[in-house]
DNA sequence: GATATAATTCGATATATGGCGAAGTATAGG
DNA sequence: CCTATACTTCGCCATATATCGAATTATATC
């Protein structure tokens, strides 16, 4: 009960349900991420520590890079979830949106996304 | 993406996803869901209809009393909302839990029932 | 109709959550 | 090793949420 109240919780954002949409086609850089909100840098953070609290992404480090992703290995209520969410988001007008989106940044370079955020 | 954050904020609450596992087992007047928790009548209300609101459960009138179920026709991401919350909890200890005691509240007459939560 | 009953709505409060900017951490490169 | 870079953590604030008790609504019964 207790995972799933972290899952459900971790869910109920809209901006952490359309994270996990976009780590669906893949693993991203948090600079990746970071382009696709208009949100603080961490903010972002905070929204993927609590997606990796509720184990439904997982991390890479990467020099200086960090990479998120769907867990590899997940409990089955983070695989119902996930499964859950995809089901109820594919295809959806805001995910086609971010996956264009998406597409676009991923021709960036990471050097000129990063920049984006500097103080 | 409206409808899906309505129903993961509803699911993002403990007692409202052990309200939805009760009405898996078939429809339940309010008096019988108060006796389950150790909450307040028009907090259950409150839980009851933002699960109505997010399409989760719906509800019909007899007489005095008010019976909520789950809906006879969901829309589709509700029915994979129903789903997921059944996928994750049936079987679990609070479930189980909840289930034999919900049992013995189904043996209670609903005078009985009503009287507990008079002021 | 008047009263009692079953549930909801309202108003108030304490805590949780999402957001930001500033400070901190860890890695890469000169 | 000193600086720049890529994130994260911390401290703060505004808003949202869970909860309660009191007032309200709707139905049944006398």
């Amino acid at each position: 009960m207790k995972e799933f109240t972290a899952i459900t919780r971790a869910l109920a954002d809209e901006n952490r349900a359309r994270i996990l949409m976009l780590l669906d086609g893949g693993e991203l850089c948090v600079c990746q991420i970071l382009e696709m909100f208009a949100l603080a840098p961490s903010t972002i953070s905070k929204h993927l520590a609590i997606l990796c609290q509720a184990g439904l992404v997982e991390y890479r480090k990467a020099g200086r890079w960090i990479y998120y992703r769907l867990p590899r290995h997940r409990s089955a209520r983070a695989g119902e979830a996930i499964r859950f969410v995809r089901k109820c988001l594919a295809g959806s007008p805001q995910a086609a949106n971010d996956a264009k989106r998406l597409a676009a940044v991923r021709r960036m370079s990471m050097k000129t996304l990063c920049r984006r955020y500097r103080n």
